[in-house]
This record gives C-alpha cells, sequence and structure tokens, in this order.
DNA sequence: CATGGGTCTGCGTGGTAAAC
DNA sequence: GTTTACCACGCAGACCCATG
C-alpha cells in the first residue's frame, strides 16, 4: 500500500479507469481515486547515447509538422503521412509510454484520417533529417528489401504508420533495424501488422505474399470494413513513398539542452565510471552484509542513546522544575546539518592537485585521494601559499561546485537521470515534511522540450491531488496533461526564457512579493506614482538598492529600456540588493520633507488635474431632469444581487425617462 | 506604445435621523 | 410635516499598472 497518492503520469488518458481500460490498450494502472493511487509505468525504453530512438521516419514531406485535423479525402496519403510522422515524432517524445496513438483520436466515421490532441494542438519542430528516396513506390510488400536499401546507408531505419478507421482500430507497422524498438504492443489491436528488416529478416516475400492475400480476403467480405492493415497497405500502394533519415549529429545537438543553448558554456563534464571487476562485485557483496550489520548496531546503540538521553532530560526537568519539552528543546536547539559545505583551503588544494594530476588519465588510472593529498604536500607550488593564492584555490573549487550545482547536463540521458533522481528525493523530502508538519505538498516535473525524455510528475502529498478536482474543477490528471502540453509547447532555452517581458514582470512580481512580505498585507499593490505618499509615507516602508544610475524611478513598464535593464534589476532584486525595508515614522517623515521640497522647486509628482467635467450633474438624471415623484423602491442598503434582468430595467427606466 | 483591467476620485442619489 | 445633515452606495471618468 502506497501511504500517499502519488503518480507519474507518462499518459494523457488516466484520468478514470473507462479511459486507461479503452485508450491505453491493456495497461493495467487505472485511476480511481485520488487516494491511495499508485499508477505502475511502463517499462522504460531501452537507453543508449540517446534516451529517444534514433531512427527514420517515414513521411512524405519533411516538414510535416501541422497538427491539425486534417481531413480532405483527397489528400489522404498526406494526411496519412503527417500522421505518421506525429506518431513516430510523440513516441520519440514519450519515452515512456508504449502506446504513444492511444491518446489521439484517429477514427471518424466517414473514413477520413482526423488527428487532434486531447485538449490543445501541439506545434512541432521537426529535427533536420536526411532524405532517403527509395527507387520505387513504397509499400509494405517491397518495405524490407528497402528498408534493407537504407540500411546500408544509415544506422537505423525505423518506420512508424499508424491509421486507426473508428475508435477501436488501430493500426501499427513497424520497420526497425534498431534492436530496442518496441512494436508498440499496446496498439496491437484490430488490425495491427508488423513488419520488419534487419531486426528481423524472416520477413521475406513468401510471408509478405501471405498477408496480402489475407488482406484480399478482407477486402472481400463487403459486410467488414476493410482492416487497418488493408488500409495502410492501400495507402502506402497509393503513392511513391520517402523515407526521411535523421542527420544524427545535428539531431543529437538540437536535442540536447545544451545544443538549444549554444551561448552557455558552463556544460558540466561527463563522469563516467567503469564497471566493476567480477572481484570487486563479489568484495562489495560480502561487504553488503557486513554493513547491514554494523548498521543495525549502530541504530541499536543511537536508540539507546535516545532513551538515555530521555531519561535524563526528565530528571533534569524534574530537578529544576522544568517542562521535559523545554530541557529538550533547549538541549538540541541546533541541527548539524548545515546548507552547504564551506569551501576550505584542503579541499581546495585537493581539488586543485585532481585537476594536475588526474586531468589526462583514463577512468582506473587516476590517482586516489589519498594519493591526491600525498602529492599536494609535496607539490613546491602548494607550500608556503599567499593569500590571493589561497583565494584563488578557493574560488576555484567554488566554481567547480557551482557548475556540478548549475551547469547544464550535457546530454538529454543525464539530464533525465538528474530530474529522476531529483524528483524521487522531492518526493522523499515532500512526504517527511507531510508526516513532520501535516503540511500539504503538490509539486509537478515536466519537461521543456518534445525532445526531453523525462516522464511528467505530478505528487501530491496525502489527498492534496483532490485540490485541483475539487477546487480547480479539473482533474489532477488533465492539470499535469496541460502542464506538459505548455512545457513541451514552449521549447525555449535560456535566452528565450529570459525575454525582456519575461524578466520585467519577474520584476514586478519580485517588487510585489517583497512589499507584501514586509507589510504583512496580502493586497496591496506597488504605486510608483504616488510611492512616496501611499507606500513611503502610509507603510513606512522604502525600496533601497536599485541600481539608480542606469534605473529610474517609476513603473518598470516606462523606465525599463532593454532586456539588460531588467536583469540587471531582476540580478539586484534576486541578490537581495535591492529589497523592502522598513523605516522609522521619523525617516518616514524626513522623506517626505525631501519630496515637499523637490515638489516645491517643480521637481515633484505629478498632481492629478481637476475632472474637467468638474461641478456638472452627471448619472441619469445628468440627462433628463429627474422626475419629482420618481422613486426607486429598492434600496441601495437590502440590493438584491445584479441580475441581467435588474440592469435591464434600469436601461428601459432610462430609455422611458429619455 | 496600445490596451485591458483594476483602482481612485468626484459627484449624484436615496435613505435615515436629527433639527426646526 | 418639512428641511437639513450625514452616510452609504453607485456611476463614470481619470488614472495607474502590467502585459504584449
Amino acid at each position: 500500500m502506497q501511504p500517499y497518492g502519488h503518480e507519474n503520469f507518462p499518459s494523457p488518458d488516466y484520468t478514470s479507469s473507462e479511459a486507461a481500460g479503452t485508450a491505453s490498450g491493456g495497461r493495467e494502472g487505472t485511476y480511481t481515486s485520488f487516494q491511495d493511487v499508485y499508477l505502475p509505468l511502463p517499462p522504460l525504453p531501452p537507453t543508449g547515447n540517446t534516451p529517444s530512438y534514433p531512427g527514420v521516419y517515414g513521411s512524405m514531406s519533411p516538414d510535416t509538422s501541422s497538427l491539425k485535423s486534417f481531413s480532405n479525402p483527397d489528400d489522404g496519403f498526406a494526411s496519412f503521412a503527417s500522421f505518421a510522422s506525429f506518431a513516430s515524432f510523440y513516441y520519440h517524445s514519450h519515452s515512456v509510454n508504449p502506446s504513444p496513438l492511444s491518446h489521439l483520436t484517429p477514427s471518424h466515421a466517414d473514413g477520413n484520417v482526423h488527428l487532434s490532441t486531447p485538449s490543445m494542438d501541439l506545434p512541432l519542430s521537426p529535427p533536420p533529417r536526411l532524405h532517403y528516396t527509395p527507387p520505387g513506390p513504397l509499400s509494405p510488400y517491397n518495405v524490407s528489401s528497402t528498408l534493407d536499401s537504407a540500411l546500408d546507408t544509415f544506422d537505423s531505419v525505423s518506420l512508424d504508420v499508424s491509421y486507426g478507421q473508428t475508435d477501436t482500430l488501430s493500426t501499427s507497422a513497424t520497420l526497425g533495424g534498431t534492436a530496442g524498438m518496441p512494436t508498440s504492443a499496446g496498439d496491437a489491436r484490430m488490425g495491427d501488422t508488423s513488419l520488419s528488416s534487419g531486426g528481423d529478416a524472416s520477413k521475406d516475400p513468401s510471408s509478405d505474399e501471405e498477408e496480402e492475400d489475407a488482406g484480399d480476403s478482407d477486402e472481400d467480405d463487403e459486410d467488414r470494413a476493410p482492416t487497418g492493415a488493408a488500409k495502410v497497405r492501400s495507402l502506402l500502394d497509393t503513392r511513391p513513398f520517402t523515407l526521411v533519415a535523421e542527420d544524427e549529429d545535428a539531431v543529437e545537438r538540437s536535442r540536447e539542452w545544451p545544443g538549444r543553448n549554444p551561448d552557455r558554456t558552463d556544460i558540466q563534464p561527463s563522469r563516467p565510471s567503469i564497471p566493476l571487476t567480477a572481484a570487486q562485485k563479489e568484495t562489495r557483496k560480502a561487504q553488503k552484509g557486513e554493513k547491514a550489520l554494523h548498521h543495525e548496531l549502530v541504530l541499536a546503540r543511537i536508540q539507546e542513546l535516545i532513551t538515555m538521553q530521555e531519561t535524563e532530560v526528565r530528571k533534569a526537568a524534574s530537578d529544576l522544575n522544568e517542562k521535559p519539552d523545554k530541557i529538550k528543546k533547549l538541549l538540541i536547539a541546533n541541527t548539524h546539518y548545515k546548507k552547504t559545505r564551506k569551501v576550505t583551503l584542503p579541499n581546495a588544494i585537493t581539488h586543485y592537485m585532481s585537476t594536475q594530476a588526474n586531468g589526462d588519465r583514463a577512468i582506473g588510472e587516476k590517482a586516489l585521494l589519498d594519493d591526491l593529498r600525498t602529492l599536494a604536500a609535496h607539490d613546491p607550488n602548494l607550500q608556503n601559499l599567499t593569500d590571493e593564492q589561497k583565494e584563488e584555490l578557493k574560488t576555484n573549487l567554488g566554481d567547480h561546485r557551482s557548475l556540478k550545482l548549475v551547469g547544464m547536463r550535457g546530454a538529454n540521458k543525464l539530464a533525465a537521470q538528474d530530474v529522476s533522481s531529483t524528483t524521487f528525493h522531492m518526493r522523499d523530502v515532500a512526504d517527511n515534511l507531510a508526516l513532520r508538519t501535516g503540511a500539504h505538498v503538490i509539486f509537478m516535473v515536466t519537461r521543456g522540450h518534445v525532445n526531453d525524455t523525462f516522464p511528467t510528475t505530478l505528487y501530491g502529498s496525502d489527498n492534496t491531488l483532490r485540490f485541483f478536482h475539487e477546487s480547480l474543477g479539473r482533474p489532477a490528471g488533465d492539470v499535469s496533461k496541460l502542464f506538459e502540453l505548455w512545457g513541451a509547447a514552449n521549447e525555449q532555452n535560456t535566452a528565450e526564457r529570459d525575454d525582456f517581458n519575461i524578466v520585467r514582470g519577474q520584476c514586478n512580481d519580485l517588487i510585489l512579493i517583497g512589499l507584501r512580505n514586509i507589510t504583512h498585507m496580502s493586497g496591496i499593490t506597488m504605486e510608483w506614482k504616488y510611492y512616496d505618499t501611499l507606500i513611503v509615507r502610509d507603510r513606512h516602508v522604502k525600496l533601497i538598492g536599485r541600481p539608480e544610475d542606469e534605473i529610474p524611478f517609476g513603473n518598470l513598464s516606462c523606465v525599463l529600456k532593454n532586456g539588460d535593464d531588467a536583469k540587471k534589476l531582476r540580478t539586484e532584486l534576486r541578490a537581495n540588493r535591492c529589497r523592502w525595508i522598513n523605516i522609522t515614522a521619523a525617516q518616514a517623515a524626513e522623506h517626505m520633507k525631501k519630496v515637499a521640497e523637490r515638489t516645491a522647486s517643480g521637481t515633484g509628482g505629478k498632481v492629478r488635474k481637476q475632472r474637467s467635467d468638474a461641478g456638472k450633474k452627471r448619472g441619469p438624471y445628468a440627462r433628463a431632469e429627474r422626475p419629482p415623484t420618481a422613486t426607486k423602491k429598492t434600496t441601495t442598503r437590502s440590493r438584491a444581487p445584479k441580475t441581467p434582468a435588474v440592469i435591464d430595467d434600469s436601461d428601459e427606466e432610462n430609455v422611458d425617462v429619455a
């Protein structure tokens, strides 16, 4: 039993047991309740240099990026090709979902191919590809040999073809040279067909011939609609088909997060590890038992100490006539945990020696920690260090740690591992926090690009996922689905995420949140025009530390001229150099005195001009003289809630009067 | 810089109670 | 019974802020 409702949401269709049963084609997991929910994940795909499946996409054109519905019967093949391209593409983007087509809506009674996503269209940016044009039309009957030819040119070739005719029909044809390419078993419902090349050489023309016969017999049966397989074959036979292969290098670059941020250089170096030898494995196996036993002993000893401490605390409390809780609080007032490890000189020296000694060494040949310390002790460069040299060493280690902390992961596989492990850690932290404090915790993690491969995770402690349904009116699954689509559709690198408007909005948020925090007023808003009176004079707070030389005071919409300005201000705000402070009444008075001086000298704030209609009658009686006997039956104090009918009545009254 | 949404402000209106 | 002062509320224009 899972103590908390928590989920990884790899697929959009799981919001009800019905959806899970029909749409995902045999997945076991159901979603029946927000409490005690555990949705088993499908197996992860095989991992290689890239977590997604490299391959060749089947497509009529390299630019089949539209995801809109297409229903032109005359353009059936183009639609089909787009669909196939999309299916393949989508599959690549959902590495954990064995049924990439299950949540599409590819079926309609008019016989055309329609395609829509459950809730929104997803713009696509197809990766760069190389074209491979087979000598003749491509069909299921010659595709094996065609794929063999393609495999002479490319390392791996795969083709996903999908077509749905009714709600229960989905055909999947997979032509794979990639050993790990799954055959989409989840899709293999009615009319499933699977052809292979390279990975399965047994598909010879004779077996193809048998399939053709089977397809013919289907078509001869007038009472039955053509199966999906027959439809695929007829579509493939209709027009020439172009295989499109990826430029692997370009694709690799475009897929990875660093490739999408060419301006950034803070990419973490890979840290490969060498596999253990058989002897090492044996040793570790033996050590495992010993360590477990030792751990048990440690825990038992700790428990003993805790019991002893409890006894002593109670005794002290009794002696001192205090409550045990107070003694305990004073006794255990600090934690031995620190947020960050300090950069110490010995560590900095060791790091320096590591970069010097291990820089070019292969894995397994690198100097170990003891060796590095010995080397450092005898290195003449590290003796009698000046203060500047010590500082430089520390700075280098600090930079190294910073790179490890926020440096970009060099490959999507590493990024996915990072996300996975961090997400698990976050879940543990959230669980523990909920247990310790009763806090409600919800967090979501999703990819920021269609090429990213980590699954969307929506986690909620206890029964907090009910919040989405009960408060926002949407099932939790819908929200995570929207979040994933939003994240994938944005596809922004760091520069794009630092768009001027976005940074300006962040500055506004930081200033507003700071104002609300320091005034303890959740509804207060920033008053740029009346900052002196409404903020400084009335609230006794002040915004200090702005880069005044470059950015004049005022509404950020007016004073921030470009992205550099906005980033500069954001940096100051995030570093807390630009922040709100409390001031005394005397300081506020002093501030207002200066404001008065500025106003007197003509450089003060703007004064609201007089209304143009000041002194004139306005309102409904301004256009017509009020009838002497006009009386409203409804009083303003006991007014019923405003309804359209009430408004209409008042309009009629105005018309009548006019 | 245009725009939408929200707030502030001046004024009108109706109701009530006190003063006349 | 009438007048006046006051209050609460609503309307509409002016203004401000944030966004794109």
